[in-house]
DNA sequence: TGTACATCAGTGAACGCGCGTTCACTGATGTAC
DNA sequence: TGTACATCAGTGAACGCGCGTTCACTGATGTAC
């Protein structure tokens, strides 16, 4: 892999680093010295490319939101076949990505990275929840009017439920027999259930 | 408050110091010395008391789990007057917790603490757990067993749930009209709808 | 094809800083007589 | 009640360390001719 005098493509070396001491270390546990050690490179050399630390773990935010912004988008793929189907499969898709990119995941929901100073961050987020959003809309406007329930309170419900069943798994503090998958699909199956959407037999 | 050469219960103080700083600026947003300092006190004399800074989060974590605990107890006061309202009171009491207590909670819950390595915390956090367990074990009893889902799943989703509403408003994600009140009353009835522990109509 | 030169990615030395930790010490407190 | 003394909580100076950041530099790469 070592180059010589140059890198090559030492920006990309480095959110690649990033993502692995995130994941290993935590959203917080790793420092710019570290990264450019691992990158084999001198610290100096990190600021060819990023303003300082802050501003690499944000290009690993993006980075992230964009690939989950894709995922979700694949997984909705325009509602069809049902509101329901694409709806399920926007939760499996959440699920997947927490597991697949745990470093992304991190930077992206636990660093503490405020999305108000990087405007760039902050757009390609909400191309993700964008996609969140409608396929909750989509599934809510089966429910006659007078029992559905507004948008903003089933999107928070549903996003509460897939971020709770992913930090306790990312914390170990699962204990129980059941895999992430499996205790999303079910708690949200019920959560549905409970809306009138999912027949009550089974 | 000055006391002098002697500082009366520096243990303490530290520990509320370290949960002012928690509370403003995240789990791992501060240091010993900067602790020791906002105590007005040396960093050295931090070593009278503590072993260090992962032990001093320790300790703030063992009393949030304490009292932690104790509002659980309360709440859930032996399943009285049914389980039903029993259940709720915890689920109330968790929200409750984490709003007043953030600095508790975020040691507790966010610090990445290795409960493991810690047994005398770990021990505490199990009696907060039996009660929740416990509540959630009740409740589920109601149900005709064929129609009862595992323990470890239901107790699951209710944290999960409880957990992600919590999660969305101390990182600032909610931008919904709902308080986490609301959110987590109306998300855990749905739930409670779909198992068929609360009727249908309302 | 070969050479001269511009570009710029990465070097390595240097800096000031705050951290965690240690150590011999000092002075406040409480207690034995 | 008063004095001598033991205890021990907190001091302050010192240390080595790794951090982030800067700077003049060097050498690899690519391009114009």
């Amino acid at each position: 892999m070592k180059k010589g005098y140059h890198h090559g493509n030492l920006r990309q070396a480095l959110v690649d680093v990033a993502l692995e001491l995130i994941a290993a270390q935590g959203p917080n546990g790793f420092t710019l010295s570290e990264a450019a050690k691992t990158a084999d490179v001198t610290p100096a050399a990190v600021y060819r490319h990023f303003a300082g630390r802050e501003d690499l773990i944000a290009e690993v935010a993006r980075q992230g939101f964009d690939i989950f912004a894709a995922l979700m988008e694949f997984a909705y793929s325009g509602g069809k076949p049902s509101p329901l189907a694409a709806f399920e499969a926007t939760g499996r898709a959440y699920l997947a990505f927490a597991r697949k990119y745990p470093g992304h995941y991190m930077a992206m929901f636990e660093s503490g990275l405020n999305l108000g100073a990087r405007p760039q961050v902050a757009e390609v987020a909400l191309r993700a929840k964008a996609v969140q959003d409608m396929a909750a809309a989509g599934l809510a406007a089966q429910l006659p009017e007078d029992r559905r329930p507004p948008a903003a309170m089933f999107s928070a419900h549903v996003w509460a439920m897939s971020h709770g069943v992913v930090e306790q798994f990312m914390r170990g503090m699962n204990k129980s027999p059941f895999s992430p998958e499996d205790l999303l699909e079910t708690g949200i199956g019920i959560y549905l259930r409970g809306l009138g959407l999912l027949s009550p037999d089974r």
